[in-house]
DNA sequence: CCGAATCCTTCAAGATACTG
DNA sequence: CAGTATCTTGAAGGATTCGG
C-alpha cells in the first residue's frame, strides 16, 4: 500500500467521476448482454454453443466480445478443451458470483414490473399525440 | 384483466426471449447513464443542469435523451416551471424508487470491486502479451 | 442564461460469410 | 463447435444553433 504502481483507489472510488476506473466496470456491467450472460452462467458452467441458444438474439461476435470483456475483467472464466471439435466452457468466477445477484436483481424487476412500464409508455405516447393536435385548446 | 387489450405479460415475462418487452426495459435499465441518473435522483429532486454536472462526462444530447426515455418509462417525473431562465425538475417515481435502491447496488459493487478488476485486467494483459512471443515455449 | 433541438463525426452493434 | 473477418447500419459523442 503506498505504492507507486498503477492508478488504485484505496476507499476513494467513485464513478460518477469520468476518470475513475469504477466507471468502466460499470459501463461493461450496465450492459444487456453482460447481465444475461452472468444470469445463464450462474447455474454452472456453460459452453458457447448453450450460452448463444439460451441468450436469444445475441450474435456470435457479441457474445465472444462480451465473453473476452468479463474474462478479462475476472467475472468469468475460459477453459479450452482440445478436443475435436473444440469444446469451450465458460464459468463465473467468485467475483463474479457476487456481482450475479445484483444483476438478476435487476432481471427479475424487469420481468416484474414490464406491464408497469409499459403502462406508462401508453400514457406518456397518448400525452404526446395529444400534444400534436390539441382536441381542445 | 384478460382482456384483449395490448401485449401483456401476466407472470411470464422472460429477458432471455427476444420478443419479452422485459428485454427492452432491461436494456433501458442496463445502461451506464441511467444507472447514474436515477441514483443521482435517489437524493431528491434535481434540475437538468444540476444533473449534468453531477454526471462527469455526460453531454447536454444524452442526458435529454436519457432523461425522455426514463419519463416515457414511468422511472422520472419532468415538472417544467415556465420561468424566466427556465427550470426544470427531474424525480424519481415511486416505480423508479424500487429499481435504484437496485442500480444503487451495482454501482457500489463497481467501486469497492474496481482493484480486483483491475488486477484481474493486469494479469489478462500480461498473459496475452507472453503469447505473442512466449518465453520459453 | 438554461434547456433542448439539429447537425456532423466517430465508433460500436448487428448481420453475414468464412476458417481452424 | 468455436471463433475470426468483413461490411452495413445505427447509436454515442461533440459542437453549434435555437427558443423561452
Amino acid at each position: 500500500m503506498g505504492t507507486t504502481d498503477n492508478l488504485r483507489f484505496h476507499g476513494g472510488a467513485d464513478a460518477y467521476l469520468a476518470a475513475c476506473p469504477s466507471r468502466q466496470i460499470l459501463d461493461v456491467l450496465a450492459n444487456k448482454w453482460t447481465m444475461l450472460v452472468m444470469g445463464a452462467l450462474a447455474g454452472g458452467p456453460l459452453r458457447f454453443g448453450e450460452l448463444r441458444r439460451r441468450l436469444e438474439g445475441i450474435t456470435q461476435k457479441m457474445l465472444t466480445q462480451t465473453l473476452r470483456t468479463l474474462e478479462r475483467d475476472g467475472l468469468v472464466t475460459r477453459t479450452v478443451y482440445p478436443t475435436i471439435p473444440p469444446k469451450v466452457q465458460y464459468a463465473a468466477t467468485g467475483l463474479g458470483e457476487n456481482v450475479t445477484e445484483l444483476m438478476r436483481a435487476i432481471r427479475v424487476w424487469s420481468e416484474e414490473n414490464i406491464n408497469a412500464v409499459l403502462d406508462a409508455r401508453d400514457v406518456y405516447d397518448a400525452r404526446a399525440a395529444e400534444e400534436v393536435q390539441p382536441v381542445t385548446a
